[in-house]
DNA sequence: TAGCCATATGAACAAATGCTCATATGAAAG
DNA sequence: CTTTCATATGAGCATTTGTTCATATGGCTA
């Protein structure tokens, strides 16, 4: 048996040990891929995208946002506060009438750039 | 008592509906949305993002993926599978050994994308 | 102040998801 | 053909997540 000092998952006699800690230097912190993990997990469900490419046309209120997307008012409320802690959404108060909009054009960009993915 | 036909969720009093139809019109179609949302859900784990980051740099086999992680062959295994099926990487055989890497550029767009985001 | 209305929120439950473990596949070497 | 090694995969389990239901908050208006 030959000694292998670091033989946790396969032996790892192919690793190319040039590239690994090439790749190793190169890759951002654990907290930055965590939040941007964090940040698609926002994207990465229906309801949410919906809301968002709802916002695409105009500001818009909680209770108009659930009749178009026919669905309950305290979902929406909770799905909008996902939106907004993430930044993809900010709010305005008009009396008792709360009115959100995209918070930046990256939220545009991202989707977009996944339309062109699945469209391709 | 007014009479309110469509008061499923609030009374709607204040909707706009010029604007609620003309969003209506401009939405893309269901399928479209959940395509959408399924695929920014693959981006949204910390693993296959640092999986995608990984491949940013070079093409690299299964094994090498596991060890710069500190995970196990099989998660990333399964990891891949899933990225492969949304055709975020493609896979190369040679030998017993298969080398994967980004199906496209799509993917670091995305990516940088989001990056952008979370560090404004 | 009291009542109403739009929105927000906490708890609970069901569904989806990621990892582990054991095992299967498939290719190269003996 | 058998063994070995890299990868793939199915089942099971624990965690996360989205919705619902009931209720709280906060701003108008009478």
């Amino acid at each position: 048996m030959l000694d292998k000092p670091d033989a946790e998952c396969c032996d790892y006699m192919h690793v190319h040990d040039d590239i690994v800690s090439k790749v190793r230097c190169e890759m951002p912190c654990d907290e930055t891929l965590y939040d941007l993990a964090d940040l698609f997990k926002v994207f990465g469900d229906t309801t949410r995208i919906r809301i968002l490419y709802v916002l695409f046309e105009s500001e818009m209120c909680v209770c108009d946002i659930a009749q178009l997307l026919s669905m309950t008012q305290s979902a929406i409320s909770h799905q909008l506060k996902t939106l907004k802690q993430s930044k993809l959404v900010k709010a305005r108060r008009d009396g008792k009438t709360v009115f959100y909009s995209l918070d930046d054009d990256h939220v545009r960009d991202i989707i977009n750039r996944g339309i062109e993915h699945i469209t391709e």
